[in-house]
DNA sequence: TTGATATCGTAATGTTATAACGTTTCCTAT
DNA sequence: ATAGGAAACGTTATAACATTACGATATCAA
């Protein structure tokens, strides 16, 4: 049985071949967006990369505060607000539904649906995959002659180190 | 392998015996409450009754706006949450995190986690439990060292009824 | 250059949820 | 019965999240 692919920050994938950077990143995005024909503007960039400044999940709001202390001009909610839709279309942004924050996806390059282990005591999370779920949530659709689109998978709790340090 | 237990509404568990007219289901509720010693209120019975009569998933806003139409007084946002968190803390209404709604829940005689399908066609949910993805979920999070309290399993698409119809 | 399309700016508003604090209700011990 | 305490509820205000509507700007192809 396929063991799922663990993607925390850093990544423990040994395919990664080091691309953790930031500016990696970014290149990797540019990279697939070129690729589709579709234009990471100035403005996207920016949120994507203020994504992965950021520890954990990061509200439109909080995205919109970092814009408005570091960079030219101010944003408007509807401004981010478009960024992150279209970041999310390209698979480079994910939505954690039961925080309303936002996390920049570790392999947009793989297309794959992504579950969140959310920890409520660093308020950090991690991406994983786990092609096994896929196939049973597919399997449940299609009893139900359900058409699935789109898959929330959040699992909410504490992770090992905040265990450990005792917090909660 | 065990098959998943189907429960849209009109719910196909043979076990059910028919525990589905709205006073059953607050009656269920009234007995689950009193067996462990907490209230099912006059404020929080009205809020189940509400989710039950509604077609889909409720915002907590459409609640304020039944009690103000129907009942005797109206009440605020505070007083509706509150109702809200005491009956998912119970196991009687889930959350949908990704239309910020609530549900009633089918079985909660049944302490289980729940995924939901939910059509963007004729905005209804259908509630299963799943066993199988319970158990990878909690693999992985093992794998993690994740110690898990909450989860949340959401598919979005479309119905077989809404297929059926063309709509979508 | 012109027109078409995509992107972004801005103001206003809509929607969802909580904080803070006071009141009522109800149970229990005396 | 009644004082004390806990749980539930009411009320006002505000915080947090998200969208509508419309105009301005940029980009690119014909």
């Amino acid at each position: 049985m396929t063991k799922p692919v663990i993607q925390p920050r850093p990544c423990t994938d040994p395919d990664c071949r080091g691309r953790h950077s930031p500016p990696e990143r970014i290149a990797l995005a540019e990279s697939i967006c070129a690729g589709r024909g579709v234009q990471l503007t100035k403005l996207r960039r920016r949120v994507l990369e203020l994504l992965w400044a950021r520890d954990g999940p990061t509200s439109a709001y909080q995205l919109i505060e970092a814009i408005k202390l570091r960079d030219l001009r101010p944003v408007g909610p509807p401004t981010v607000y478009r960024a992150l839709d279209f970041l999310r279309a390209q698979g480079l942004v994910s939505k954690i539904e039961s925080l309303n924050a936002y996390v920049p996806c570790v392999h947009p390059e793989r297309e794959h649906e992504r579950l969140f282990f959310i920890c409520s005591g660093c308020r950090t999370s991690v991406e994983l995959e786990d092609p096994r779920i896929e196939r049973l949530l597919a399997e449940d659709a299609a009893i139900l002659g359900f058409v699935a689109t789109r898959r929330t998978v959040e699992v909410e709790g504490v992770c090992a180190q905040c265990t450990e340090a005792g917090a909660d």
